[in-house]
DNA sequence: CCCAATTTGTTCGTATGTATC
DNA sequence: AGATACATACGAACAAATTGG
């Protein structure tokens, strides 16, 4: 194994940071995959020459960054980790947080991805994947009575998003949709943003999505996309009056939807 | 200011970990904004009642997010600190080193976001952003002769996409498209991929751009589109041959263009 | 059920480095 | 230059969690 040497002074980086800059050299250089554990921190500790205070918070920002996790006991210590969807989405989450994100700008987004991914998926589903497309819908195929429904059924039509997305066999498309889904719900969430009932807004999209299952389902490209364009057109042209910044606070670990 | 508690037993998280969470609560309780100060290290020993260097690996775990950034000295501490592009770029990156990411999966999501972009900046530009844009051109006016150069080449084109999505007003579209031109220059420059001379995909290239320059400066917005759909399939043809599995690194904190 | 071994997790005291005045 | 106020690093001891006997 190689020596794991750090940089003498690379540009001002704690210690720290150093040590878990090597490591994660160290990994990729081994080629080491999730599961794999990384040496104790007692071997750590003397490879490095370095406290254990020094070498832990190394591990912690690995840890952040949801590339380790570590367990105790026997057979326990630092593990390769699979940076988790969900972990990724809070860390860009944080990032949005610091910027004025407007309503609009996310539709900008939504409005050319999500034909996109329909158009790709057409023909491509399971039946059992379509079912399960059709079940989510089922959570909003009545009006809502009160604003908690209202909220809910918004939530499912969200979630119907994500779950589509999931099928994707284009990780960077799932990533992206699943993300911006997120972001809608997380601001669902915590605001009043749709307390009054918007009937329009969620009955036509039941009835966009439930013609898109339909076009998925007889494998039509062009149909898939052209109903996901309208419904996302209709639903930022809804949204439109709420020019409302997003994201005021850090969206959680745990996924909303 | 209110206790900052912290949740006795969340859900398996280390102390460390509790503690940073407690603190990022903290901050968006308080509408901390970057440059503010948090407590000192000492105030935050007997506020949380934790020994130092759990409080430290708390640090360093918000510090690795890009949450804060801490400095020495009298004056100095622990301070609020805006998530930058760069960090959530590595970060992001950081997910997709453990993903199968194609080219074509690259592109499905390019096709599609940069004729948006282009669309949403025509006529929107002033004439030192149209200059700019033409400076950075000037680096592929003439045919690379080799390998290097066309790799140079390469990454330039990428820096014009990823420039003019700086002049974007949308952060979410800027930094998707810049993300992405980012992982597109570190396969290039991390391997081979280009090294056989590809005139036809950089002359086109240059064509196209000075196209796509000509409609923004006219605010053309729908020919604006139409170049850049054509530039990307194009390239995306171009490209296919080459069906090759991207980010097989960490992604560096410093932006390769 | 308990005990022992193993590994990370936490604490405390002290010392060093660094930037400001 | 020296004093001050901070973060940073070290080291030794102790605590907690997990596994297997």
């Amino acid at each position: 194994m190689p020596p794991a040497t750090i940089r003498s002074t690379p540009e001002r980086l704690s210690r720290p940071q150093q040590v878990a800059e090597a490591i994660k050299s160290w990994v990729m250089a081994n080629g080491w995959r999730p599961g794999d554990r990384l040496p104790s921190e007692a071997e750590l500790i003397e490879r490095f020459g370095m406290a254990k205070g020094t070498i832990r918070e190394a591990i912690r920002i690995l840890e952040a960054q949801g590339l380790v996790k570590s367990r105790t006991g026997p057979g326990g210590g630092v593990f390769v980790h699979q940076v988790s969807e969900e972990r990724a989405t809070a860390l860009l989450g944080n990032y949005f947080y610091f910027q004025h994100l407007t309503i609009d700008d996310v539709y900008q987004i939504r409005v050319v991805l999500e034909p996109e991914l329909a158009a790709s998926l057409a023909g491509k589903l399971s039946e059992a994947q379509l079912r399960a497309l059709e079940e989510v819908m089922t959570c909003y195929s009545e009006p809502a009575r009160t604003a908690e429904e209202e909220r809910a059924q918004h939530l499912a039509s969200l979630r119907f998003h994500a779950l589509l997305a999931e099928m994707s066999g284009n990780p960077l498309l799932r990533f992206l949709i699943r993300f911006i889904a997120n972001m809608l719900a997380d601001i669902t969430v915590s605001r009043k943003l749709y307390a009054q009932p918007n009937r329009e807004l969620w009955s036509s999209g039941l009835d966009y999505q439930s013609r898109l299952v339909t076009a998925l389902r007889e494998g039509d490209a062009d149909d898939a996309r052209r109903i996901l364009a309208d419904h996302m057109q209709n639903a930022h042209r809804l949204m439109r009056l709420q020019e409302t910044v997003l994201t005021q606070r850090f969206l959680p670990e745990k996924g909303i939807i």
